[in-house]
DNA sequence: TTTGTTTATTGTAATATTGCAATATTAAAT
DNA sequence: ATTTAATATTGCAATATTACAATAAACAAA
């Protein structure tokens, strides 16, 4: 068929993979490391940051908000954005299990 | 149109999206842990591990692959694969670096 | 209430990904 | 040389993603 099978595969590994989902186009990479930059929240600073149409920004921060890598606050007619830690985080945790299991071996 | 302006965006995000879209299927973050649990290199084992067919995993071994996320060897007419520590190690400080900025800031 | 500003949604075209049957390739074993 | 075994490649159908113009929604200010 075509359509990915993720009904096959645990809830685990379909929440991993969402997550890395998220971050697998150079546009929202952008944007994390933006926030990164800028700390305090941002809204549409990030289209003219981005060589990406007003909409397409959007869809792209609405993919990222699904996944809780950011969060969203509405501050008047804007609305401003942050990274979230917490899923960050869990992500490095993910990796630093990864790698602390594989110092343990070689290959 | 519908293809990512992939050029419009620096080498390093690009790379970085590249690394994670190898990890955004269900079925690749399988691998991963399934190497991570069998430590010795393994090759078919894969296919019976997973609800997929032999094309199929063959294809999602070569992304992962391409990227650098695990190492394959012959050996005979079977091939053997097994994470790349060095790769993995990467990822990890990425976030690692995240983590440690937005611990000095807030949100 | 009308206007301006900001962000989200809808619709649609272009492209990419996923999955697998069929087939090819590679190399060991007989 | 044939057979067997393991993996890769090809071709194609089904589905998902990306990008954006057009439009809608929300709200502050005049």
């Amino acid at each position: 068929m075509g359509a990915s099978k993720s009904e096959s595969f645990s809830l685990e590994h379909n929440e991993l993979s969402n997550l890395f989902k998220a971050l697998s186009h150079p546009a929202r990479v952008a944007i994390i490391e933006y926030l990164l930059k800028v700390d305090t929240c941002i809204c549409g600073d990030i289209v003219n940051e981005l060589p990406l149409a007003q909409p397409t920004v959007s869809q792209h921060l609405k993919e990222l908000k699904n996944v809780g890598i950011i969060k969203g606050s509405i501050e008047g007619t804007a609305i401003c954005y942050c990274l979230n830690p917490d899923t960050l985080k869990k992500i490095e945790s993910y990796f630093a299990l990864i790698s602390n299991k594989l110092k343990l071996k070689c290959c």
